[in-house]
DNA sequence: GTGAAAGCGCTAACAA
DNA sequence: TTGTTAGCGCTTTCAC
């Protein structure tokens, strides 16, 4: 017998090793069929008969099969995935849009890739190419502003495409939001209705983030439209650990340099709450000395003392609305795009 | 000419629809290089000479080639992911362990598979079976508890799982947590050392929730040890909408059922909050009339008024911690589990 | 109702 | 430094 010849009964060598984990013929041979009829009995259980039916399910349940669904992806050229890509995960208003987007798709089998960018243009275009690779079948994007070559590689990617929490006139494919600019437009209307004249908005803004940006922007047309003549007092704050911290620090910096604020209106709830708790900490009465405002309608807002006036957005709706829209395009591909628009609500309360 | 001679120059029919995006190969015959080459040359740059680098550098860029992670997993039996399995992904707790885990792991180019339990095993179960079919890396997961199927089926999955959020003997495998128990021990010996004699403990206590449940656990061993005869008073809610609205309900029923109470010590600094607002709404001088008590160092427990006694827990570094872990057991898989404990910090502040 | 053959797009192993 | 070959584990297609 020479090195050459096999010997008998050995199988020769794998040219690679395998996964070693069940698979599919494993579960054929030991069920006795053919590996196709395993794969239509866990597809389509109603295709097959009832004893294969029984035999192929004991088979699974014997040896512990687990799919693998890089393979299937492969094969059928579907990957049963969701990417959604938000600024940060912490800070519960994405989180929630998750949870409302999850909801939906879970339960239609589809699972969800997350990344955060940071509120990083740069950092999303980096997120999302690598995201492609999985080729997920519909992609959930915080924001309306991106990259060229984010725009025209979404553009040319055919999946649905759902924008969010921003609102545009020239999405990429759908949008689900609401404008940011007119909501602050509204609670300032709201305020100086209530006969404040000298509003001063507070927020952070970053260059990326242009949530916060168009609400600022809503407050400087607000301003120059409702009280001509008044300066557009806008101030702000470096991003930093700690929401309610940087609403002090803001506070800080309203009374020091615009000492004439009658009501200072802040670019979310969480700001709001610290200074208004700040307040209450220095004998500062508000709104009667000082009033504030917040943004967003956290849960915070209506147990604050006072309760905060704020505005209300559809941050969880927000998550349902574009799974479902996701959905119904993955379903039929030659559906419209929509544009949604979820509107808010300017919730008056006792701080302004 | 005859049906079964294929005519010269026409390919033969493809017996299946590709997915028309564009593959290694494209790349590779527009830089007339082989696929090999292509795959060299995105994955180690330094092996392929500059020529080629460079060539296959435009054929990528000109084709907007986007690598096919599904193919690569399966050929080369590493998905790049880590499964993350958490309770629920709205409050903010279990989303700053993900952003931290995120940060860990994102760098070294893995992808987080994220789902929600909603805090039920059964749900914990489908999820897990289902992800498994992604052979993620690793795996991420909030709590010690799980259906006898899943520790089975982790134990024997052949990947790292790190468990985390509680403490336990028994791992099963590593785990990066703390011990909840403990950590409501340790205030409750805090204030019994401040001479409050008469505690109730308030939260709500999901049959699935063993953080809730350890915690209400410790409650009553410390009781039981340092104010002996004293009753054990726990008053639960049902989990709902708002977390500091339940605050409130449990504030009502504590007022109603145990008047005796001297510090109201609750679950989480959200039912705190809750309660401490209401106080104030209601005239209640805390810590005079009725002393407060939180857990987990929320940012609003320090700028409550009073600021909340509580207990820190390290929240984002359970993400980090098991992050790192994972790295290092996928780098070296002979390497030991580890059991960190985290530990938490009591914070004594005005509220009690 | 079931099976055989081919191939999805990539990488491991080996050869040159 | 580069190319060739043989799969990874599944699904599609088509035949029976």
């Amino acid at each position: 017998m020479t090195d050459a010849e096999p010997r008998a009964g050995v199988a020769p060598q794998p040219t690679r090793r395998s996964t070693r984990s069940v698979t599919l013929a494993d579960v054929a041979s030991l069920a006795n069929v053919s590996p196709q009829t395993v794969s239509r009995t866990i597809r389509y259980p109603s295709l097959v008969s009832e004893q294969t039916l029984e035999r192929v399910q004991r088979a699974i349940s014997l040896t512990g099969y687990v799919p693998n669904l890089a393979a299937s992806n492969l094969a059928s050229n579907r990957s049963g995935t969701i990417a959604a890509i938000i600024p940060s995960m912490s800070g519960s208003v994405f989180a929630d849009a998750l949870q409302g987007l999850d909801a939906v798709l879970s339960p239609n089998g589809f699972q969800l890739f997350v990344g955060s960018t940071d509120y990083d243009l740069e950092h999303e275009e980096r997120l999302i190419r690598t995201f492609m690779g999985r080729r997920p079948e519909g992609l959930f994007i915080v924001g309306t502003r991106h990259t060229t070559a984010i725009r025209m590689l979404l553009e040319n990617s055919g999946i649905p495409v759902v924008e969010t929490w921003n609102w545009t006139d020239e999405p990429i494919d759908s949008l689900v939001g609401f404008s940011n600019r007119d909501a602050i437009e509204a609670i300032v209307t709201h305020v100086v209705g209530k006969g404040y004249k000298h509003p001063t908005f507070a927020g952070t803004f970053r260059p990326d983030d242009s949530r916060a940006i168009d609400r600022q922007a809503g407050f400087r047309r607000a301003v120059e439209g409702l009280l001509p003549g008044e300066q557009v007092r806008v101030i702000d704050a470096v991003p930093g650990h700690g929401d309610m911290e940087i609403g002090t620090r803001l506070l800080d910096e309203a009374l020091a340099r615009h000492p004439e604020t009658d009501v200072l209106m802040f670019s979310t709830d969480l700001f709001a709450a610290g200074a208004l708790l700040e307040c209450h900490r220095r004998g500062i009465s508000v709104p009667e000395q000082l009033a504030i405002t917040g943004f967003g309608d956290f849960e915070i807002a209506r147990h604050l003392v006072p309760p905060l006036t704020t505005v209300a957005v559809p941050n969880t709706e927000i998550g349902t609305t574009a799974g479902q829209l996701l959905l119904d395009r993955i379903a039929d591909p030659t559906a419209e795009p929509a544009r949604i628009d979820l509107g808010f609500t300017v919730i008056p309360r006792d701080s302004a």
